[in-house]
DNA sequence: TATCGAATTGCGAAGTTTCGCAATTGCGAG
DNA sequence: CTCGCAATTGCGAAACTTCGCAATTCGATA
């Protein structure tokens, strides 16, 4: 194995670990866009928004193709919503762990004493 | 929303971002660790892995626990697992899919022509 | 063909992460 | 209490990422 599966996985996990690319990945998941609207739906500078994109495309979690002038970008195969569906669930576990405490606090504080 | 979630999925997969950690976290699937098991299995020096797990307990991922004198970590709540799934999926469907493309021009070469 | 707009690339400055060394803490045994 | 081992923390140097500006490419349209 030349690279070992952990390394990899970091290197994936490492490339989403940026919040443009995460949101032009979670508006990919609507369907192909054209970087036109990708740069209208996000906070950035074109060329930022370039750069990133080239990150999506070297990984090949996106694909691009041209559409006569414009540049129509997609989600390439894996299924990259499951990820995002896992990380968006782990996040709410975690936030609901401090919800139960908050609450435990609460109740401490109203209940006894 | 404080912190707009997009921006805290970015973090968490930030935080994965590094082979060491991805290491701590799958051995810790199969349970409780003491630092000198996790030591003994990863290839890292002593003060790499506590910074690595520092990161860990910093974004509560893991908790960590004395027991004597030796400090036991394990996963904290939320689903890593599903997660590090997740990623394993999307790395074999990348592979898979330069399997078939390298089928395709093997096809093509012995094919006609 | 010349020019315009869309998108990309090259490059340097600023910011962030990682790594190992030296020093420190915490606990148990002698 | 003092020594030794396990783990951690502080800190600085090196490596990597991100950002915006200027320059470039590519296709469409006059």
């Amino acid at each position: 194995m030349s690279v070992p599966l952990y390394e990899a996985k970091a290197e994936l996990f490492r490339l989403l670990g940026h919040p443009v690319r995460i949101r032009v990945l979670e508006l990919l998941q609507d369907g192909p866009k054209p970087v036109r609207d990708l740069l209208a739906a996000i906070e950035v500078e074109p060329t930022g928004l370039s750069q990133h994109l080239a990150v999506l495309r070297r990984s090949e979690l996106v694909t691009a193709r041209r559409d006569g002038s414009t540049v129509v970008y997609a989600l390439s195969g894996g299924d990259v919503a499951e990820l995002l569906r896992a990380a968006r669930a782990l996040l709410s576990a975690k936030l609901s762990g401090r919800h139960a405490l908050l609450n435990e606090l609460l109740e401490e504080e109203t209940g006894q004493r």
